[in-house]
DNA sequence: GCGCGCCCCTACCGAGCGGTCGGGCGGGGA
DNA sequence: TCCCCGCCCGACCGCTCGGTAGGGGCGCGC
């Protein structure tokens, strides 16, 4: 048993997401966090001041995320459908890659403060790409007979889901993320 | 103040339902389903075993309502897709007129003996969908480069969103349902 | 080789949880 | 008139929760 190496505040946000993840925020304990820590309870008070202090640590890395897809060239720059395109896929990857973050997220309903503000930046998000749909919509490049937000909210909801039946292995990444942006764009049905 | 008419346990797992999709299972305690009912914590007892016990009524509820979809005529006759399209709408209808018991059922875990038979259940329901799902893909009426369990997972993932912010009002049922089959058989671009 | 501070411990707190207890109250049948 | 029973109440139980108090030990700088 080599001696493990201590834990900061980011090492035990990366055990605190596991749980949450797993029990759900409300479900899981602090003591499920300290034992999947394999430290005790009070030791988790010496880094970080208390539980909704991880949970704030963890929404905030997933909207960082999030909102850091906006800023890549290719969500900037080109056609509104293309754009859009870009955005799909690149949030389905960053799903999959900070899936303890982004289940956190997607499972949180704004009943403390900093729910509230994870929701009202999640909310600004889907706004940001709702603009982009109704440019899209502009082009002609997106169905005319579908509401902008409504549609903002079915890609979501589909890209969301991975959070809940998403176990490495079965299929790779890049495999999900293509039949997204292929359900969310061309549907499942042949062209 | 007309003498409201005495609760029953189908009347009580109304108002808990409501409570649970609002603060979560885990989140709602049962202080809060009796002030939410207008009763003291102690009268539900007199009705109903136990917090588990409306859980359970209320994902029985969901779980019946979804199974029942598949008994319809318009499920089980005809053509895979035509199938796969009347479930699909079906699917969306009733998850908007019993949404209190879909948002509870959307978010459990099995964290306790009655969530886990509902999500046992629940991963039957996909499993008798993601066959249909297979059929349709052999008549040539789904892309075959789709895998049809990710297929059904997106599709219901997309549906199951409307726990999370249809709020009544805004859009019809219609539109929303419309939609949800729109994008999921014929993607958001137009063909 | 010694103190000092980082990291973690055991022991404990008040509050709120799910659930229980015995009783009160009011309306319908005898 | 009286009693019974369905419905509900206030008070309370044991337990677990998030969080706190205070101390031990060990490695590192001096």
């Amino acid at each position: 048993m080599e001696p493990r190496k201590p834990y900061d505040i980011d090492s035990l946000t990366d055990v605190a997401l596991r749980v949450f993840a797993e029990r759900g925020y409300d479900g899981a304990s602090m003591d499920d966090v300290a034992r999947a820590a394999g430290i005790t309870k009070a030791s988790i008070y010496h880094h970080v001041s208390g539980k909704e202090a991880l949970l704030e640590r963890g929404l905030g890395r997933a909207l960082d995320a999030l909102f850091a897809i906006l800023d890549e060239p290719a969500a900037r720059e080109g056609r509104a459908i293309e754009r859009l395109r870009h955005i799909v896929e690149r949030v389905a990857d960053t799903t999959l890659s900070l899936l303890p973050e982004l289940t956190v997220l997607t499972r949180v309903h704004g009943h403390s403060k900093s729910e509230r503000e994870a929701v009202d930046r999640r909310r600004a998000f889907d706004r940001l790409v709702t603009e982009i749909i109704v440019r899209a919509q502009r082009d002609g490049d997106v169905r005319q007979d579908l509401d902008p937000r409504l549609v903002a909210r079915l890609i979501f909801g589909m890209s969301n889901s991975v959070v809940e039946w998403y176990r490495a292995g079965s299929l790779t990444r890049e495999a999900i993320a293509h039949a997204i942006v292929a359900v969310a764009f061309e549907g499942m049905t042949p062209r």
